[in-house]
DNA sequence: GCCAACGTTGGC
DNA sequence: GCCAACGTTGGC
């Protein structure tokens, strides 16, 4: 089991929408480096941290869990996308998404400002200056501050996806 | 709107 | 392979 972070600006795409929508593909990553967790590295039951980006104020805005792992991201083979990239083909995909189910709103959300603030997250990636990777690695400590400052408890499990009968 | 930092492109 | 130019990201 692993975390993440993944931006969002919430003019496109807000934690809102992920919790109208149940499920979303993560599509129209185009940064190799993020295109490769979203490919090689993210899991099934991953936790994932929704942040809103150029929002005001920026900030952790809910929590999520991986559904889907890598697979083809379809919007790269729709010319009315505008995310469509004619050099990826069907037979040989260049970029992936992931799909993500929301867990629960981080209501308030927690803002960039508050995030600099604690010094156990002074090695988050989000925080390293100029870091613009849309899709990064969240540690094990660090997921655990961040949702102890959502004053959610730590060891909560992302629910399942199918309900238990009976 | 500004601008620093970064990734990509393309000439050589 | 180098690196300047350009476009984008994203905080403020």
């Amino acid at each position: 089991m692993a975390y993440w972070l993944f931006k969002s600006e919430p003019e496109s795409y807000a934690f809102a929408d992920l919790e109208r929508d149940g499920t979303t593909g993560w599509n129209g990553v185009r940064n190799f480096q993020a295109r490769n967790f979203l490919r090689d590295s993210i899991r099934v039951g991953d936790g994932v941290l929704f942040y809103h980006s150029n929002a005001d104020p920026a900030a952790v805005a809910g929590i999520a869990e991986v559904v889907e792992a890598g697979h083809p991201d379809p919007s790269a083979f729709d010319p009315d996308s505008d995310y469509h990239d004619p050099k990826s083909k069907p037979d040989a995909p260049t970029w992936f998404q992931v799909t993500i189910q929301a867990v629960r709103p981080v209501d308030p959300p927690i803002p960039l400002a508050r995030l600099r603030e604690v010094p156990a997250l002074a090695g988050m990636e989000l925080l390293r200056k100029g870091s613009r990777l849309s899709v990064q690695p969240v540690t094990d400590d660090e997921w655990k501050v961040v949702l102890e400052l959502a004053g959610i408890e730590a060891t909560t499990k992302p629910k399942k996806a199918k309900s238990m009968k009976g």
